[in-house]
DNA sequence: TATGAATGAGCATTCATTCAT
DNA sequence: AATGAATGAATGCTCATTCAT
């Protein structure tokens, strides 16, 4: 029990950065649109972020928690690290259909960055990478591959992801998330 | 024979337009910039682009041409259809190498765009149309295919592609784009 | 005969800023006061100076010869250097009494200035500077001193000045003007 | 004996307000500074001091007695009166140069500030008045002056101080505290 | 055709101060 | 007495676009 009357500021914040961030873009959303959807003084947003570059790193990090838990999530019924991968691509047409092919968080925010904004791009390539020591672990799971093909293939299924995510983004239609997995298939036998 | 007495006020424009928003990005890049390297008034520049957003379209316009010319060119030397595409993998590799792996000028201007920005977009659909394009008649051209696995085939390339291109940008090395050729290999036999 | 109608926006910013600056004070006038007052749009401030900075120091630059003028104006009619010197303290005086004591532009805006803008106190050296050379010219045209004498005893008056200047503007009253004047005459026998 | 537990908060305070209002100037001292500087609460230090304005004036009087018993200090061996106020520019000199030519903390504060603030123009008012009335007791300790001429002579080198202090702090040197030196000389022969 | 001047709306950020606890 | 959280107003500056000539 909490004497709380407002439910977090903070989290005020980052809900509505998240939400302009990815579905209107970075560059697009403005500080004021942030706080007038929070409905926070912007001098209180200042105090718990130093800055617009700082808000979108905190958003990416919870994004990434989050999206890994609902990708986990939707394969948690899955027997086994091979099928979790294939399945993997059904998580994207799911998820990619519910935000209308609005595509990566990650990916649509380091094309169009000024070149001093450095920490954003590293949230990026942790989520990346954290991405495919998951593949690579689902891999090793499945007790057949060397370690240098895990490496491989792992690398391979992730490029796989990015492509499909993009392309389908762009043709704002799921035909490259089937191909993505159809490809899958045939790299896992 | 030509009247003009300064050579080409709009391919001025469109020449720093093209190597600002592709190096820096289409929001970092401001109407001031583009015509003090162009050294053209603004008004002038806005008697040969209504707007930004038509720079954008000329610019991507132009640098599909130049881009699809600058790989049928690296690869003509290969002596059919699947050798060029499975080469197409060491282009990409030699040109974002060049380009410090700044990535694909299509991908990266859609992602953190207005809304009602459409005919950008639209370029974006077109160039990758005809990408896909290519890979089809090249699959078509080998005589193994079938339609529907030509149109399979190509797709998934694509996916390939667009999945290397986007993962080197992020970690900025050529890990993807190797991965990308020897999953491409397994597809073509 | 000209055929401008609007008279220059510059010179309506230049106006504005001078006289906030001198009045209020340089780091308690706003660019938004000033544009208000001079009635052009921001972005046309922007247009005509980089920054506030540089309003001010071109405010400082017509400041120096203004206040140049009217003292050597104020003086026309004394005849020999010792004379002017010593009736410059009078200028002072009514000067002063006509700016309500707010004291020197140049010394008020060093005092309280960000530590990396240079600009403006260079200005303000040459300003000091180029009265001490007409102080010395004044003493050089007595044919009465050496070269170091006159030196010197530029030096010394414009301590006066400056000291007479300052404390004046403490104290709201001309107690300060009389007493440097009177020191003046013992220094020039 | 006192039951505090941390020394002194106020005192905290008033450290760092004097520090950075000396050293960076009032208007560039934000309140946010002081307090992380002094390692104290905002709302805290509002409890101590009502206004920025208040803490202004704190500092100035607290500087005034520092300032004073610093130059008592530094003339404490010099014998007579008339000694005493020519060495008190060797005291501006040792000062100056140990401040790196900062200028007089209350000459800095008065050029650049809101209209409305009349609580620390006061301060400065009695601190100029403090110092002229100790000139004025070194010249009557001297029993060579009449009371007219004791109150003319002391504006004139309190001229000559504020003067010196003031050019010192825009040439960034000491040139005018040793001319200001000698006039004072020849003033008092 | 070409241009320099001008604009309103918006940007991210910081200010001194007050409130609820 | 002490504090972390919150605020409205203002800061200096930049944006893509249009106008008058």
């Amino acid at each position: 029990m909490t004497t709380k009357i407002k439910p977090g500021v903070k989290e005020r914040i980052l809900q509505s950065a998240a939400d302009l961030f990815y579905f209107e873009g970075y560059n697009q959303t403005g500080i004021n649109q942030i706080i007038s959807e929070a409905k926070v003084a912007k001098a209180s947003m200042y105090q718990h972020f130093r800055s617009k570059q700082d808000i979108a790193v905190a958003y990416l990090q919870e994004r990434h928690e989050m999206w890994m838990n609902m990708m986990l999530d939707f394969l948690a019924t899955k027997e086994n690290g091979i099928e979790k991968i294939i399945s993997s691509f059904d998580f994207l047409d799911y998820w990619l259909n519910d935000v209308n092919f609005r595509g990566c968080g990650f990916q649509n925010i380091i094309t169009d960055l000024p070149k001093d904004q450095v920490k954003i791009p590293e949230v990026v390539v942790y989520h990346k990478k954290e991405l495919t020591n998951w593949i690579a672990s689902m891999l090793d799971a499945a007790n057949k591959y060397s370690d240098e093909e895990i490496e491989q293939l792992s690398l391979e299924i992730m490029v796989l992801i990015e492509g499909a995510i993009m392309l389908s983004q762009i043709n704002k239609d799921n035909a490259a998330l089937l191909a993505a997995k159809r490809c899958c298939e045939k790299l896992l036998k």
